[in-house]
DNA sequence: CACGCGATTTACGTAAAAGTCAATTGAGCG
DNA sequence: CGCTCAATTGACTTTTACGTAAATCGCGTG
């Protein structure tokens, strides 16, 4: 595991630009640590960033991927706070859920249309 | 199976404003019919939304739900067209098994936290 | 040291997806 | 007919998520 990653590295590898980087810093969704002025990525931001990323093709907005990412920042002591935390944590699980509805739904559709396609192939006397 | 739905019928089903349903007519998604300067909304059309709506939630952009919905639109009658539609599905469908490969991720992941949330419980002695 | 290069900061710009507001229209009803 | 109420149109505004440009900094190398 490296110990760093500077910032140029994490652009290529999760093909994004420095300027998003920053931004997500300014959001407060990751926080390099810092040598002078340049930021230092550990693999634990990098790993956030993964999350952000996945966050994004799910089509969540950069505060509901906030909401997600704080959830596992802090492991709360107080039995209160780990209640209602289990409480937001089922609400993003049924927002996903929804999401997955949506998606074997579109997927489904998908595959009838297909079909009819092929079948139209078939008719036209086209070998599949 | 109703012949038309009023503008605000639909608003309210899909909880959406007036104004984004007409966004959604410049932007060539929905095709309501006219009485005078009325549009009167048909089944086909309301179904039209309910896939826009589906797209949203699995963030696609108006582009992409464009993209798709044209492929319901233009059943092709030539043999090109249709394997080009065919290899478009295709992509369609590598970009929603994406979706549900990072959906699948972050649900483990949510587990993960709210098992960890629980134990923590556990050991508060919180009887759950 | 001079330089090149990558990183940073600051500030303004922009595209997408609507929201908001004002003026207008037209259908139905007493 | 006069009124109301829903619907329309057009213009302007807002929010989100960055893009872009300019000026600066600092480090390693020849």
């Amino acid at each position: 595991m490296r110990e760093y990653y500077s910032i140029t590295e994490l652009t290529r590898e999760f093909d994004i630009s420095t300027r998003t980087l920053r931004f997500y810093e300014d959001e407060g969704l990751i926080q390099p640590v810092r040598r002078g002025r340049t930021r230092l990525f550990r693999p634990s931001d990098r790993h956030l960033i993964r999350q952000i990323m996945r966050g994004k093709r799910l089509g969540f907005s950069i505060n509901e991927i906030r909401e997600i990412i704080q959830m596992y920042r802090e492991p709360p002591g107080e039995v209160g706070q780990l209640k209602l935390m289990i409480k937001r944590i089922e609400e993003k699980r049924e927002d996903l859920r929804q999401k997955r509805r949506d998606l074997e739904e579109t997927l489904g559709e998908l595959d009838q249309l297909e079909e009819s396609c092929v079948e139209r192939l078939v008719e036209l006397g086209v070998t599949t």
